[in-house]
DNA sequence: GCAAAAGTGTTTGGATTACACCCATGC
DNA sequence: GCATGGGTGTAATCCAAACACTTTTGC
């Protein structure tokens, strides 16, 4: 065991990853941006930069999502910690990562000056990425899909005004398993989902009717204690 | 948006903090240290240091762990990362916390130069504590309730043999809502146990059977995927 | 009419619940 | 004997899986 003076240990930095998830095409992605700066210059990479000295965690969260993608106004969610001594090459730098879960339809990203593209990539199909990138996204989908069980996130992937069939494909790409349309709607039953009058449009068969979440009437059963939601 | 230069970014700290849990008379109790140094000096909290410059954050949290309170080789696992800035009164230090489940029967804590004393407080009764550790131990309890639903780190709190009544006060305890002894022994049909021979001994009723967790055959299960524990 | 997906009903077996009952031990 | 918890059985009910069937659209 050595020592070292209490003033000593003041000499790392940390920064926040901004992991963005989102639900296109029936596939599950995550928002990656090219650097345009060493290290890992051209890379993909998780947006993310260093906190500032007195900056909260979260706030810094927001602040280089914005500064980064664009991106405004999305709540995020603490994931893990990455501290390993050697994983940024110019210092010691622990990273903080945060994710967040959109609707890729419903918002435009753009590059900034340090990223010079943007993409949405599949969970499932990702490239190799800056740093400990790639272990950071895969852990954090882990922690996304257990959420899937318990908790009613995958409303916020969906578009507002969703079909059924899209709500069932959502869980059949997550679980990797196919899903009986009539049983998923019987499992289904008891989250509060508001039908509009409305129906798709311009496809080939049958249109299928719209359906809202209703988070209002989701709160309500929550405070009751009288609904748990499972899938 | 200000800017500052790249190495002005390396003076914070940080350091790890361990959530000991255990299982001791019916109740969830975590392990406290009385700080015998400023600040927050006399307070109780959450074992914790300063992590080192080249040091990884599991290895700093066992070392931590062991200089505090004598306890060794103990599995931990990350929880969350607190980072306000106002959050230690000397400088900006990150603390990245840490659990581990314990069986209080099987070890012997011991207080280090700086803890003066170690104590176990159950869960639902926690003095004020140094720093934010209350909100630290508060919700990483909320972790831990949440694995006791779809892990079996029920097993590593209980003592290594226990009856199938000191298992049911455990979720009585965590969930706080009495079980039927009945259905509980129903729904745990599949969770591999070894019954043992031997039974309680010197208590004033029927004297119970012990039992130990097939660690071995619950592992099997869990690659053949035809089992997934729940609670 | 046909393809394609929307949408619903039925059967079955297994799990969950509530509750009742008997058993072994210390005092 | 009696208090205390250990341990088991049963019937009613709910739920999930498998599968078949009808409906509505575009072409």
């Amino acid at each position: 065991m050595y020592k070292i003076e209490f003033h000593d240990f003041f000499n790392a930095a940390f920064s926040v990853d901004c992991i963005i998830f989102g639900y296109e095409a029936g596939q599950i992605k995550a928002l990656v941006i090219k650097r345009a700066m060493e290290p890992y210059n051209n890379y993909w990479a998780i947006p993310g930069d260093l906190v500032y000295p007195d900056e909260d965690l979260p706030v810094a969260a927001e602040r280089v999502l914005k500064e980064l993608t664009g991106l405004d106004h999305i709540p995020m969610h603490q994931s893990q910690t990455f501290g390993h001594p050697k994983r940024h090459p110019q210092g010691r730098v622990i990273t903080i990562s945060y994710f967040a879960l959109v609707r890729i339809d419903a918002l435009h990203v753009k590059a900034s000056s340090f990223a010079e593209e943007i993409s949405w990539v599949p969970i499932n199909a990702l490239p190799t990425l800056a740093f400990d990138h790639n272990h950071i996204l895969e852990s954090t989908y882990e922690i996304l899909k257990q959420k899937l069980h318990h908790e009613p996130v995958c409303f916020d992937l969906l578009a507002e005004r969703f079909t059924l069939h899209e709500f069932q494909q959502l869980y059949e790409f997550a679980f990797e398993q196919e899903l009986d349309k009539a049983n998923f709607r019987k499992k289904i039953k008891y989250i509060p989902l508001i039908g509009l009058e409305e129906k798709q449009k311009n496809v080939k068969h049958r249109p299928a009717k719209l359906y809202k979440f209703d988070r209002e009437s989701y709160q309500k059963q929550l405070i009751n204690g009288d609904y748990t939601f499972k899938m």
